[in-house]
DNA sequence: CCCGTTATGTACGCAAACGTACATAAAAGA
DNA sequence: TCTTTTATGTACGTTTGCGTACATAACGGG
């Protein structure tokens, strides 16, 4: 990670973006915020490696995260993704400090950071964050779960459709960087699949591309291309 | 639910098979014991339904539950399952009293069950079973990630085995009631899919299976015909 | 400006699984 | 016992996506 570390910038300066932090009380949230420190996050940066100790959790300002179940031949593939709704480093606040899976940058962008051990030491003062931290659990349990019955019965087309609007929803602009190849091993396919699927996409005017960058044109059509799994 | 309730057995004159349970301290476990009946639960039983309030938890004794996420349509097609190593109604420990998934009995058998209300209470006592609520929610996490990726990467002989060797791992016999429909649902597949895959399972001797009973003849066989995602 | 690298476009045969339909056999009920 | 219901066996054409291979185009460093 580019360690441009700023300052303790207070929440005045800048305007706060993750939920989780927006959504505890006022006081709570200036404790959590006073042991935060904002990064900028390279593409692929990796946040936790599997049945390594996690170091640091993240609350993503405008960043995107994957989280990878890694198979034995070393595929890769996404289980679900995390922005600024969310936290990277959940297994912390489950109890255990290694995880079985993969975290990874997958747009760039902002993160708050804090350190393991400070991290649950103010758990046990916020009981604001616990609470929150528990919800998103929750509902990060079910996106998992709607994703698992996503692969299992949707068409390629229409999962892009949805990864894309996904990763939309967390970043500030219709513009990011992706590549086809990187997005055909998120979905677990042929990068040739995503090269249809995108190519259609492209056609029906809702997205443009090229090397690497991906715009979305017409976020109402991309939705009626996208699965049901999109709107949960 | 088919109400047996039998009046508090002690420990004692029942062996404890719930992993969650048997993992508490001595103590801590009778106290919670306290608060739990003993059901015999039947097939096809709705532990809780999407969108409508849980009432009750569940600690499974030999019965195995199916968590299942449910499409516009209707399908529902399996995220998970639970058995003694678990608790059916996790959404309650992660603050929500209600879920958008559906939680159904798959193979009867015995649970222990406790009321919503009674459970939140002994939460806020019992630091064991937070504890180990939360471990078991990161395994149970893993567990549907895990699902996702094989539903996109294997075979439905592949598959098959792996959910077979799951619920033959959570009863006590190597026998139990499975239709070849019914499994077909929970893996989202073509009845006629699961007929082929079964029949070949069956051919290599591993099982045997007749209108709706179902018998596990050869453990490891099965193991060698299982993907990689049952060994974890 | 050129050339290597990286991203995209596309094509072809093949395998897995689908939707559907229908037949048979075992259990359950009258 | 006879009939209905439920579970399993199987077949056929179709679709989706796979594995692979190769061509083209854009970008980026020397």
């Amino acid at each position: 990670m580019k360690s441009t570390e700023i300052d303790f910038p207070t929440e005045t300066l800048l305007e706060q973006k993750n939920h989780l932090l927006l959504r505890i009380a006022e006081d709570e949230r200036q404790s959590v915020l006073a042991e935060l420190e904002l990064h900028d996050c390279e593409a692929r940066h990796v946040f936790y490696e599997l049945g390594a100790p996690i170091e640091y959790v993240y609350f993503p300002q405008n960043c995107v995260a994957s989280i990878l179940t890694v198979m034995q031949d070393g595929t890769a593939i996404e289980a679900t993704t995390v922005g600024k709704e969310g936290l990277v480093g959940l297994p912390v606040f489950l109890g255990d400090d290694r995880s079985f899976q993969r975290a990874v940058c997958q747009v760039p962008g902002q993160v708050w950071r804090m350190e393991v051990n400070t991290f649950k030491e103010l758990l046990g003062e916020s009981a604001a964050l616990k609470y929150e931290l528990g919800r998103y659990t929750q509902a990060l349990f079910f996106m998992v779960a709607q994703s698992s019955a996503c692969n299992r019965l949707h068409t390629i087309e229409e999962r892009c459709a949805r990864w894309l609007l996904l990763t939309h929803d967390r970043v500030d602009q219709d513009q990011f960087h992706l590549t086809q190849d990187y997005l055909a091993s998120m979905l677990g396919v042929r990068r040739a699949s995503v090269n249809e699927a995108a190519g259609s996409l492209q056609k029906a005017g809702y997205i443009r591309y090229r090397r690497g960058v991906i715009t979305v044109l017409d976020r109402p059509g991309l939705e009626a291309a996208a699965c049901e799994c999109y709107r949960v």
